[in-house]
DNA sequence: GTCTATACTTCGATAGAC
DNA sequence: GTCTATCGAAGTATAGAC
């Protein structure tokens, strides 16, 4: 009997990293559904077969994209938690158009593969609580009463528009009354922190890039 | 030669409907990639060769989908328009979560159908025009500043809300901090127009149902 | 770790009989 | 208008040689 497992890749190597990379351009460029098997593996240079030596199944494959993308994501969000104005640092990373855009592909792919769902709400849900607990510190400080203005729907809000605008943007190519939000929501912002300090800011410090593995 | 057409059914067939039905019904289940000719064929009862006879491709039958829920949407809005509360009733039918869904449904699919998008984001700037006439008109007649609050801004500002909301819950299960962002929102609504007259409510009195063509 | 070869499934689409 | 029959392309996945 073959009970015996498959052979599968180290976490470890290149060529896997490499397969990570070019399911992340896949997937913006033509959405999830344009990630298959082949071509990944031709868009990689690679043949289709090394796509499962190094992932049993394409959900595994689609896991471990997410799981790296999401540990990056929160990274980013803890340093923007720690600069001199937060609010300006987790503005400016949650209108990052890449990490968006992904977040929106694994929703809609979310919706035929359960084990993204869960990993996808928990990831969410965590992040949530970091932005929560950035406006509870940020209006504390400022004196800002957060019975008329509660953190958590600072959070919502914050989060919802500016994935609004990615959707409408990136996806879309609509920009319809963009800039006038973006410039009420910046406005907002600027009075309690002031003018943003563009060398504190963390977005523009580290940019993102696909993460080589080696 | 074969230059001759291909045979084609009419638009006003009942099967033509029943067809489209199921797909609305399994792209809500299942995301749009869950809607191929066989599966689609198959929850309505009938051979897959009959897709391909009421529509030439996959595309054109996304494109029929599309356009009936974007005429519908846009009905409604009108209907929104005139009533006694407009921003109640824009706000109650842009919280609709079916309607929402399949709108993010179509936006994954618009990543790699380009006749989609063009469509997708001709009804949405359609959408938000009539938003932003409703806002205008709204903010006047309350006499706000529309220095400090532009209309357009409103407009993006309700639109963002109620749909992340809805990718949030219907299709990621998540609720953290929704029903306090609800009430804040509703809140705003309230200064404005005043409680809610539930027998006015345009998205109550008509419920989303398929429309069936015949 | 990468290759060849291959099995099996599902998909979109068309031709032609009834 | 609906059926049978059928094509070719593309997908996931595995076995085994090198």
């Amino acid at each position: 009997m073959s009970t015996t497992a498959r052979r599968i890749g180290t976490e470890t190597s290149k060529t896997r990293g490499v397969l990570l990379d070019a399911a992340e351009r896949l997937m913006l460029e033509e959405g999830y559904a344009g990630v298959t098997s082949r071509r990944l593996a031709s868009s990689a240079g690679l043949k289709p077969q090394l796509v499962h030596y190094y992932f049993r199944t394409m959900d595994e494959l689609f896991l471990a994209l997410f799981r790296r993308r999401a540990d990056q994501g929160l990274e980013r969000q803890i340093r923007a938690l720690d600069s001199a104005q937060p609010l300006w640092s987790l503005w400016d990373l949650s209108r990052d158009p890449r990490g968006t855009a992904l977040t929106i592909e694994f929703t809609a792919l979310a919706n035929h593969r359960k084990a993204i769902q869960a990993e996808l709400s928990a990831s969410a849900e965590r992040y949530r609580a970091g932005l929560l607990e950035a406006f509870r510190s940020v209006l504390t400080r400022y004196d800002i009463d957060q019975t008329t203005y509660p953190p958590v729907v600072c959070a919502v809000l914050l989060t919802s528009i500016s994935t609004f605008l990615v959707i409408e943007q990136a996806m879309l190519g609509m920009s319809t009354g963009h800039a006038e939000t973006v410039a009420f929501v910046e406005d907002l912002i600027r009075r309690l922190e002031g003018d943003r300090l563009p060398v504190e800011d963390v977005a523009s410090v580290s940019p993102i890039k696909p993460e080589r593995q080696h």
